[in-house]
DNA sequence: TGATAGTCGTTACATTATAACATATCAATA
DNA sequence: TATTGATATGTTATAATGTAACGACTATCA
């Protein structure tokens, strides 16, 4: 288990990388990586940080790459459905996987001042989550795990 | 850890006590539980769901007891913040709480087919969050846990 | 009684998300 | 090359969810 998101690293190489295996990963697929798609994942890259559908779109707008909503939410569609993005549910907001390499379950660590994202994995669905929805009988299809919190620069920052 | 939703039981009862139960806890903390706040909470446990907030406004508007949209924000908001409601952020949605009558985190499993909730407990900022948490430097304040899937009787219907 | 905090009713608006349809592009193949 | 079918894009319009702000009312208590 390994958590990324608050350490600082080359962002640089980051980026590249992770539009790299995304890039593989949709050629593996047959997966059609278009500009829009691409663009919108680099954005977010960008930002280790959760982005509104909207704030996505000012900047795609402001390129040229499509001004209306269903143009950004189509591409998040596409990435979050094959794991290059995921939405976060507690903000209504979307971010770039940081785990592009490996299948997982993914769990948030977001910052209530900043919005930064700390991306780690859990097996929930092997714990006592997992026990409850067991003994209920439910079958389980998708796990949200997202804690909301302050990240170490924030907290140093209001101390 | 005990879960609940899924059994049957006496609803009428449980609706009951559990109204009791929140007029108790109002009246030990000075809050006040006026009208549309306990119909509000009398809506979300007579369905053990997820009920969206115009949802339930469009019963309050039938009986008369507001037609605006800020009455029931403003109701559920009183019913998240003290504990006796929570909502559901896969599915911008509200249910009742299930465990009124302890401190907890609560856990979703919830039925994509029929909304039916069920909510059990977690350790989870004690588990494999909390350490992510530790050692990113993350300070918790809120975890929100939803499993969505299948629940036994629509998992049969399917079947 | 007056002061205060909390609640309610209402208007108007902001934010987030989708339905629906026409057009364009791509890839396989007749 | 031309055709076809699947996929993606551009656009308009609208749905669904959520809030800001203001004035009126109510409970409580000094």
């Amino acid at each position: 288990m390994k958590t990324i998101g608050f350490d600082s690293h080359n962002h640089d190489a980051c980026i590249s990388d992770a539009l790299g295996i995304a890039t593989d990963i949709c050629a593996q697929q047959k997966l059609q990586f278009t500009p829009v798609r691409r663009r919108v994942l680099e954005i977010l890259l960008h930002e280790h940080r959760a982005m509104g559908a909207y704030d996505i779109l000012e900047v795609l707008s402001s390129e040229g790459l499509g001004s209306q909503p269903p143009v950004v939410y189509r591409a998040l569609d596409f990435l979050v459905k094959h794991g290059l993005a995921h939405r976060i549910e507690g903000l209504n907001a979307y971010t770039a996987c940081a785990h592009l390499d490996h299948e997982h379950v993914p769990a948030f660590l977001i910052c209530r001042t900043c919005k930064a994202v700390a991306e780690t994995d859990t097996g929930i669905a092997q714990g006592r989550l997992g026990q409850a929805a067991a003994s209920a009988g439910f079958t389980i299809e998708k796990v949200v795990v997202e804690a909301e919190g302050l990240c170490p620069s924030c907290a140093g920052a209001a101390a």
